[in-house]
DNA sequence: ATGCTAATGTAGTGATCACTACAGAGCGCC
DNA sequence: GGCGCTCTGTAGTGATCACTACATTAGCAT
């Protein structure tokens, strides 16, 4: 029942196949981020990306299925940057140079997986858990990203107090740079530019807190 | 071609009118904040709120009209609540009693105003401007009553640092909380909870950091 | 009780929805 | 050069979309 193979879908084989497969995926990714699943028409995604809808149906079996590897490949850039970001020797704390990697690079905004999994979580929620899993699953491996990173900006309070919190602080960060960036796109008040600073500062302040309570 | 008002939409006058008028209300703001606007038809409101689409058409003039009546009632609901806690002698810290009242009754989500908030900006955007500008306006409304609420949990901070920062970072303040209950919601690792504290905790970290960089 | 109109019921408008059937184009391989 | 399969173009499916026209019911005032 939660298994979907009706017709499969194909995948692309020639050359301007797989041409053609990117740019339904790329015209669907824009299109979802920017106006939701059911705000989302086949027959736009069709015009966005010069492609008639059968040529859709060819290599998807359906909507959800479509959006399915939308999330997949756009969870996937995203991971990509995260770990790039991880990795380079660059200036900043480990925490700020992540935060440069996740805004998108047009602007202040949320990474486009961001957007799309908040968005497509609230709209769908429970009524498609298959979905809802998904993004779950991904957001954890984004989680374990931003723990490591977080554990490079807490060294200071000692490396195990810096690996617990770094582990159990890292789903809260995400959380506070997501709601950072989305509020900051249709509310004045808050700076995307200070906000990689401002989490770090908040996430050292939690964690020290955290531990004080424990120990009294 | 901003305003509004082909068929007025007219307001109800004898009292199970107004009853109806409520039940379409409910429906429809269960239904926007649960599917979204394009999610959310109009003949899933009538069956919801057990009347006919003839009568949601009797007292709204269109769909986007119904939506903005709901937006406004859900906000006032909303704002009451904020005001609410923001005086009555309880206990604990002023944020925390707010987020005690921010947090829906049945749990720990989002308040339907947050999310009908958040995923109507998220899926109408630059599209519908209007909505945009009246989900501002409002939004704005409900800043200045954290605003209110963490100046008095920066009270030892002295009341020049408190009264600003309570004003600075009341957009954060919402920003993080939104955060929050929102990826709590279907990403474990988040402790709503916990919630109040770590902002409160982190609210404070940040006054103070941005105070120490000025004075340096 | 009668008249007025607020509110509901019924039926339908054209447009768009996701999706399909199927024929034709054009590339890849022998 | 010809065959086969991948991919595209055209056309149309029934269902649902927001919304309307209009007749009918039912509450209130006099």
């Amino acid at each position: 029942m939660t298994t979907t193979e009706p017709t499969p879908g194909r995948a692309a084989t020639r050359p301007d196949g797989a041409r053609s497969r990117a740019r339904i995926l790329d015209a669907a990714e824009q299109l979802l981020a920017e106006r939701g699943y059911a705000g989302t028409g086949i027959s736009a995604i069709s015009r966005a990306s010069g492609l008639p809808a059968s040529s859709i149906y060819w290599f998807f079996q359906n909507k959800q299925d479509l959006t399915a590897a939308v999330i997949e490949r756009s969870a996937e850039a995203w991971l990509d940057d995260l770990g790039k970001a991880d990795l380079e020797g660059q200036p900043g704390s480990p925490l700020a140079r992540l935060f440069g990697f996740a805004m998108d690079k047009s602007g202040a905004t949320l990474p486009v997986f961001g957007r799309l999994a908040i968005l497509l979580a609230l709209e769908l929620g429970d009524r498609d858990p298959d979905t809802l899993e998904r993004l779950r699953k991904l957001r954890r491996r984004g989680n374990e990203l931003v723990g490591d990173a977080l554990e490079g900006a807490l060294a200071d309070l000692g490396p195990d107090l810096a690996a617990r919190f770094g582990k159990e602080l890292a789903p809260l960060a995400t959380a506070f740079a997501e709601g950072g960036l989305l509020v900051a796109q249709f509310d004045d008040g808050v700076d995307p530019n200070r906000l990689g600073e401002d989490i770090e500062v908040a996430l050292r302040a939690i964690a020290l807190h955290r531990a004080q309570q424990e120990t009294r």
